[in-house]
DNA sequence: TTACTATATTCCTTGACAGGAATATTCCTC
DNA sequence: GAGGAATATTCCTGTCAAGGAATATAGTAA
């Protein structure tokens, strides 16, 4: 588990950007604008979150478009796994467990 | 979403107590010995674990058990649900988001 | 109470990081 | 190429958190 995409996840600014991002992909202007963050900052946060493999960007016409990537927040999905034993209880959680582990696996 | 937990888990350190935690409850010096790492750092950093509510103390004798505390990563778990459509993209994951809404709401 | 073990707290220093301001760069349009 | 819009980068400063060292506290046993 590396443990980059929590630092880049706990700060909140880049939290919101990411939350206004699950919504759909948009340009720094855009999330500049919504959140009232001046735009270095902006971009600034933009760097961290794509350094931390949370975020990629496609150019379009004068603007960058950033967007979430899935793949860290499978690992977090994955890393959970381990931790799910902890509150499901029911014995049918295990067919829960194993499906997902099926799951990854195909 | 609190990001306290993100910030928590995002020490090295801390990180390594969690998941020594997932195995089994410990008390502090043990943690301190299995990680090379000084006691009075394990107390401070249990004391920010705890604070995040990411863990619970419990004495026993001369010495103080930590233990996870589940809710937190269920909260975690929750808040990933909304990052899930991400990546299940075929039909049947649908299925998935109803079930666990279900489970949620029972 | 005294001695001992386990754990928590305080103080200090250092390094990392976020925001502000200014500037550089990239890309489009003309 | 020139001008302008969108975005990235640099420099600076203040704040905060982590580790080291020392010390305080709590709980146990005699």
């Amino acid at each position: 588990m590396n443990l980059v995409i929590f630092s880049a996840l706990a700060e909140p600014s880049r939290f919101q950007i990411v939350e206004l991002l699950r919504v759909r992909p948009r340009p720094v202007g855009e999330l500049s604008e919504t959140l009232h963050i001046r735009q270095p900052q902006v971009s600034k946060h933009l760097k961290v979150l794509a350094d931390a493999g949370i975020v990629e960007m496609r150019p379009h016409a004068n603007q960058r478009i950033y967007e979430l990537s899935p793949k860290k927040f499978q690992e977090i999905d994955t890393w959970l796994n381990n931790y799910r034993k902890l509150w499901e209880e029911r014995f049918d959680a295990l067919d829960k467990v194993l499906e997902r582990e099926k799951k990854k696996a195909g």
